[in-house]
DNA sequence: GGTAGTCCCATTTTT
DNA sequence: TGGGACTACC
């Protein structure tokens, strides 16, 4: 596909190569093409290579997709821009300090090191499991802190804090802080006493003054929730007027303690986390820091000359300063977009591109405070604006705007957040666009029911032919009238539906069944609360010590009644099937075996199965789970809710579900908002657990107090710091910044849903929602059963069998075929072209992985690597052939199926005609209309033989002979 | 316009 | 358990 031509800003910033730019780049304005086509210009207008440019963003795929389109615009390869400095910002910050940073913790007073085994721990839960170590130790260790300690209710709420702090560059040494850096926990002030001075302004009402919304805000003071001496109701209020001096009072109290406890806690926990060698992603970017700050000679060699850093709304203060430091010369280019900032709650900081000049001089001043480290001159920022919108039709795009100023509760006041800034311009040029919000108890239906009404609607229609190029010269009219040329009616793939909550997904998931409509969730899965996990977790119970929990579920599975169960734990006499499968288990040395064992004894072959094993498996890089440790993490896991990231089946047209975190970056012709209900969205925030509060005006502070002025021992609210947060106003922007996020995916339509209570945002919407009786109507679409599930332990003859395709081939004459060359090797060359048939930037390392890469270098349409394969069998009793095919390659006109052989002769062709013959017949019902072919190709003399498909019949007799 | 009492609900997710 | 929005009442 041809790029096209830059606008006049976009053409701008890729010019602008020197100085400091600040790009403001609007929802779907072109900002990767933008800036990697500015990357692809520096090194063609300077003699800079790519180790010159740093290229940073937010997360690894932005990182992948960068890279590659940076590959089809310039003159490098995929492996040469392999070493290249385009990465995530933990990435890069990681490898500089493995590589340069060992004695780094000495900085801070610390005598460990950073050994380059050290584990950069990325698992939440296992990052708190260990938090929670800590601080039992801690409290051992400090008996001094007895008294600080009875406020928690849980100790381990601390670790948020400690993120939050590492993330302002707040980071300990063994006797203070790091270069002062202790300055935001005295809080701001001046700041606070601004928004003070605001809130606590009397109204003006008919008779006179009326009470300021900080008053209102403590009307309900209640001097009994606090320790004795504190100020009653009479003092707080000073009507209309909160008394001043007790709002300083409260602003001033001494918090040595707590700022002493603070630190002790945060040193001792990076003291804990280096002596047992790891690191959290927080801990690890304030040692990067430290690093850059302190080791001149790091920066010497590996700053760049240009620095551009992406999703800069993204960004904390921690990581604004890295890239300064990160940089040598001024060529610092950051690119993001303020209404998109939506991950607050990762701590980040929306300031960083809101307020970015002011924090540019700030922090460079701090960075030079002691010496110069900021060499190259700030005080010159050039903005760029990107509002020309590539996405959506101008009615969306005006929409999308008054969200940011919908107020979220009845009491809001919004001042103009667009003040100044210029409005996203839409390039199409036919704007059919439906606008609409709908209301009905049940949402649920009402959702399905609006997608059916969409779907193969002609008023809904959105592009479904591929876009022609326009003909540069023509007129808008012509321009207008191809645009319309390319509409057609919807069909399920082009519609996304966005909720707030996973939780609210996970309830539509279920109705979506009831109906058949296709809807595929994408986004994170509870993974331990599947069924597969308990099953793994049974077992694994059972195994390890004959637990009678593993048996209690095992059983009630195999179909026992409960009274049945109860009797077989009492007596322990357990079936023989299953005590012969616990002692083959048993039997099994590694966990990865040991689940598979389960899954295939079960017939799980579901994706959560190999989610499940891949992640187990792969916690550590240097060792394994016990046994034991995968029982207590599984728990762990299911306890916290742990989600992990499933791929889901593409290919399907179905509708995309997933939460508006999720659907950022991404696009879709039609976007039904749904779950726009009270206290859902705007999401009405929940305290923090933590009784130790971060605010940067109200600095570091305490919501609860142990006392014992009173007449007995007691953990009070802490006056002070709830005097404090109520005048505070709440502030629901990130809120309103996600509805904008969700409004700007669209590119043609927009709905909206809500059920019996809608809320303040629907409320706002400048249209009314219309109430509807949902009618939505099953869909009978005969959907492949997939993974049938085999619940019954012994075998059931009632339920389809499942057999792998090794099951049926005569593995006498396969086994050891690979040449000598170990089981590695063949298991390496397939990982191998997986990754490559990917796209993955990998590099053949002998000839049978090049004859790979050559044969997959010459295939010209799209390429399905390690696809599944189910293949129903017609005999009775009913058996299902299962097998993952290496790779399908798919054009308009033909399907073939590749599978690798690494053997050095033919002597088991015949068997691996048997196994494509399989595959030959799954991809014959999925594309009727196309020719298939099935290849082996025999990687050693890079050879492909077509081979001839054996009938289903002869498959289902071969099946039933060789596993009756 | 101000207040007290009631009610409802307890995220989002990347490294 | 805690907090905030909202409602019902003065």
């Amino acid at each position: 596909m041809s790029e096209p031509t830059p606008n006049d800003n976009q053409q701008r910033l890729i010019e602008s190569t020197e100085g400091i730019y600040r790009v403001d780049a609007g929802a779907g304005t072109g900002k990767t093409f933008a800036i990697t086509r500015r990357y692809a210009h520096i090194l063609e207008s300077t003699d800079a290579t790519p180790d010159d440019i740093l290229l940073v963003t937010f997360t690894r795929n932005a990182a992948r997709e960068m890279r590659e389109r940076i590959v089809q615009q310039t003159d490098y390869d995929l492996r040469e821009l392999q070493g290249a400095p385009i990465s995530t910002f933990h990435a890069y910050c990681f490898r500089l300090l493995r590589r340069y940073g060992h004695t780094v913790p000495e900085t801070l007073g610390i005598d460990d090191q950073i050994p380059d085994s050290i584990d950069l721990i990325e698992e939440p839960v296992r990052e708190k499991q260990l938090f929670q170590r800590f601080m039992s130790t801690f409290a051992d260790e400090h008996p001094e802190y007895a008294d600080m300690l009875r406020m928690f209710r849980d100790p381990a709420t601390l670790h948020t804090l400690i993120g939050e702090l590492a993330a302002k560059g707040v980071i300990p040494t063994r006797d203070g802080w790091f270069r002062s850096s202790d300055a935001p926990l005295e809080g701001d002030r001046e700041a606070f006493f601004e928004t003070v001075a605001d809130a606590n302004s009397p109204g003006e009402g008919a008779s006179g003054p009326t009470n300021s919304d900080a008053r209102a805000a403590v009307g309900g003071w209640d001097a009994s929730e606090y320790a004795p001496d504190s100020p009653s109701k009479a003092e707080v209020h000073d009507d209309p007027q909160v008394d001043r001096g007790v709002i300083e009072r409260a602003y001033d109290e001494d918090r040595t303690a707590l700022r002493t406890f603070v630190h002790d806690v945060y040193y001792e926990y990076l003291t804990f986390a280096l002596r047992n060698n790891y690191l959290t992603q927080g801990l690890m970017l304030a040692l990067a820091f430290v690093m850059l700050c302190d080791r001149p000679q790091v920066r010497e060699q590996d700053a760049h000359e240009y620095v551009m850093v992406d999703e800069f709304q993204d960004t904390n203060e921690l990581q604004f300063k890295i890239a300064l430091l990160l940089a040598i010369t001024n060529n610092l280019c950051v690119v993001g977009d303020w209404k998109q900032s939506i991950y607050g709650f990762q701590h980040t900081s929306v300031e960083n591109i809101t307020a970015f000049d002011d924090r540019l001089q700030r922090f460079t001043r701090e960075l030079n405070a002691d010496r110069t480290r900021i060499a190259y001159p700030v005080d010159s920022v050039t903005t760029i604006p990107l509002y020309e919108n590539y996405r959506s039709s101008s009615s969306i795009l005006a929409f999308a705007e008054q969200s940011l100023s919908i107020p979220a509760t009845y009491s809001e006041d919004i001042d103009d957040p667009l003040a100044g800034e210029r409005s996203l311009a839409a390039t199409n040029h036919v704007d059919n666009a439906q606008i609409d919000a709908y209301q009905a108890p049940n949402e649920h239906e009402l959702l399905l029911d609006r997608i059916q009404m969409v779907v193969d609607n002609d008023d809904y229609a959105v592009e479904v032919t591929d876009e022609p190029q326009p003909d540069p010269g023509a007129t808008t009219a012509q321009q207008e009238a191809a645009e319309r040329e390319r509409l057609g009616a919807p069909s399920y793939g082009d519609i996304a539906v966005f909720t707030r909550t996973r939780a609210f997904a996970r309830e539509f998931l279920t109705v979506v069944d009831e109906y058949g409509v296709p809807v595929a969730y994408d986004g994170g899965v509870e993974l331990f609360d599947t069924p597969e996990a308990k099953l793994a977790l049974a077992w694994l119970r059972i195994a390890e010590s004959n637990a009678r929990r593993g048996w209690a579920v095992v059983l009630e599975r195999a179909g026992y009644s409960f009274d049945d169960t109860e009797t077989i734990l009492d007596t322990e006499a357990y079936p023989d099937a299953m005590v012969q499968f616990r002692e083959e288990l048993a039997a099994i040395d590694t966990l990865g075996g040991f689940l598979r064992r389960v899954f295939d004894r079960y017939g799980r072959t579901s994706a959560y199965a190999d989610a499940l094993v891949d992640h187990l498996t792969s916690l550590y890089e240097n060792s394994t789970l016990t046994r034991g440790e995968a029982i207590q993490y599984i728990e762990a896991n299911l306890d916290a809710g742990t989600t992990v990231d499933i791929e889901t089946s593409p290919g399907e047209d179905a509708v995309t579900l997933q939460t508006i975190h999720g659907a950022k970056g991404l696009e879709y012709p039609i976007v039904i908002l749904a779950n726009l209900n009270d206290r859902a969205f705007p999401h009405y925030g929940q305290p923090p657990a933590c009784p130790i509060i971060y605010d940067d005006e109200l600095g570091l502070r305490q919501t609860r107090a142990y006392s014992e002025a009173g007449d007995y021992p007691h953990v009070y609210q802490h006056w002070p710091t709830k005097l404090l947060q109520s005048i505070q106003p709440s502030t629901y922007d990130e809120e309103r910044r996600l509805l904008y996020v969700a409004m700007t995916r669209a590119k043609r339509h927009l709905l909206f849903t809500s059920g019996d209570d809608p809320s303040r945002f629907m409320d706002g919407l400048s249209i009314d929602a219309i109430e509807l009786e949902p009618t939505p109507e099953p869909v009978t679409v005969a959907r492949e059963s997939t993974a049938p599930f085999v619940t019954t332990i012994p075998d059931s003859s009632t339920v389809p069998r499942r057999l792998s395709v090794h099951d049926i081939m005569d593995d006498s004459v396969y086994d050891e075929r690979n040449g000598g060359r170990g089981t590695d090797f063949g298991t390496e060359l397939h990982d191998f072209a997986e990754a490559y048939a990917l796209d993955e930037p990998v590099e053949p390392s002998n000839d049978d992985e090049r004859a790979v890469a050559t044969l997959i270098d010459d295939l010209d349409g799209k390429l399905i690597p390690e696809e599944p394969a189910l293949l129903p069998l017609p005999g009775e009793p009913q058996v299902t052939l299962a097998g993952i095919i290496d790779l399908v390659h798919v054009t308009d006109d033909s399907v073939e199926i590749i599978d690798y052989k690494t053997d050095p002769d033919r002597l088991a062709h015949d068997e691996y005609r048997t196994q494509l013959s399989v595959y030959y017949h799954v991809l014959a019902s999925v594309y009727p209309d196309r020719p298939i072919q099935a290849t082996v190709f025999y990687t050693q003399t890079a050879t492909p033989v077509t081979i001839d498909p054996v009938s289903i019949d002869a498959l289902d007799r071969l099946s039933r002979s060789r596993h009756a």
